[in-house]
DNA sequence: GCTAGCATTTGAACATGTTCAGTTCGGAGG
DNA sequence: CCTCCGAACTGAACATGTTCAAATGCTAGC
């Protein structure tokens, strides 16, 4: 009598997970209806919620499926490239290449935005082990830069969100090949790159560091610190 | 023959704009049923359809109502405070108060950030007007303050988005009384009106100048200022 | 090989947002 | 006062996300 997760089972979910998602890119995520899904996965539409509990589930598992390919595909990008500016930038724009392609459906990851109690809400408890994974690739992208407490501290988190919002900009973004999107990242990159040369310059810390630390308790009272 | 808007017209939406609020605060969003909303309302369910053309865009006339309230109030609060740290205290703080009792649909309002094509999404082109709404009280905030030509140019945009954080923090708050949230709304004011301060310092300026300088290129480049 | 038990799968039923073909009715035009 | 048009409203029908009781069929244990 022991629990035997089937192979097979698997099988199903894989399927079912890339049946939607062509369809979602075909079609886009509205349009495309759990029957149609089922359909083309050639299941019964139960099957469906058999492996995932909601239509949105879906793309919450593409999701992950994503943050496991970029990490490895940034991990391997990293090797020898040391510099905060490029570390971050290859972190970036590498997770724009695959994301690139599903801005019809990648919408969804934020319909829940609103709703502190749901499990998909991206601010959410359900979701806070995907923030952690996610919020982790940023740390080791800084770990070897030079910064203060108070930036090891804030970055990671504050770029966290940053990249959320490229996500929401680059489904927004009709320009040829999402340059506008990169471009963006580029230019936000560089400003950041130049505040952090300032709080490492022995000019400008004695001004920045207050500030910063100021920053810092402020979120920490909020307790997002 | 002319075309005649009835005023009971206005009475029936305004009653089911009401008992559908009411709903939402006593049961949340997304447990209240449209067919709860006209029942309460004591009309049918096509009714609230020929008044709304969604349950979100319920929230969305709410949400009208709540800014013209809110214009009003701080116009009025403003009389005589000229300071840009004190008038926008005002102005965050009593957006705080008007919304703190529905905090339980306001999150309605996001449901479609992700959604471009959406007439309702945040960022959308269907809610364009209530953004420059929502932006014109900004700029009126900071309309005499001594700026320079990039702050001018970028604050209203990244005050109206920061407050959509504000927002969302305010739904996400779970503190008495919000505390939390106001406190965080002063703390980065504190920081604004240092920044700024900066920014007019014949000592700092030259270092920031360029910066700003380049955001505001950067933001041009992306079409948002 | 047999069987019990559980993973898997089914498809009909359900809940709820939304649509729509009609019905009602107030008032403008005669 | 009558007629007619269109605003206001009705409620049944529809679409689709989701649930669930039942069916199926592996596989472990014998």
């Amino acid at each position: 009598m022991t629990l035997t997760a089937r192979p097979e089972g698997e099988n199903t979910k894989e399927l079912i997970l890339r049946t939607a998602l062509a369809l979602f890119r075909g079609c886009g995520f509205e349009i495309t209806t759990m029957r149609d899904i089922a359909r083309a996965a050639k299941v019964a539409t139960g099957a469906a919620y058999y492996y995932f509990p909601s239509k949105e589930a879906i793309v919450s598992a593409y999701y992950d499926q994503v943050q496991r390919t970029h990490a490895k595909k940034v991990r391997e990008e990293w090797k020898e490239k040391s510099g905060l500016r490029e570390r971050l930038g290859i972190l970036l724009h590498s997770k724009l290449e695959i994301l690139k392609d599903d801005r019809r459906f990648l919408g969804a990851l934020f319909r829940y935005t609103g709703d502190p109690e749901h499990p998909l809400s991206v601010f959410g408890k359900g979701t806070q082990s995907q923030r952690a994974h996610s919020m982790a690739i940023f740390r080791e992208a800084i770990a070897e830069a030079e910064l203060s407490e108070e930036m090891q501290q804030l970055l990671p988190s504050a770029l966290w969100l940053a990249h959320l919002g490229m996500i929401l900009c680059l489904i927004y973004d009709e320009s040829q090949d999402q340059q506008k999107t990169h471009k963006l990242v580029d230019g936000v990159l560089d400003l950041l790159a130049q505040a952090i040369e300032w709080t490492n310059s022995a000019f400008v810390r004695p001004f920045l560091q207050p500030f910063q630390a100021k920053v810092l308790h402020m979120l920490q009272d909020a307790g997002w610190a």
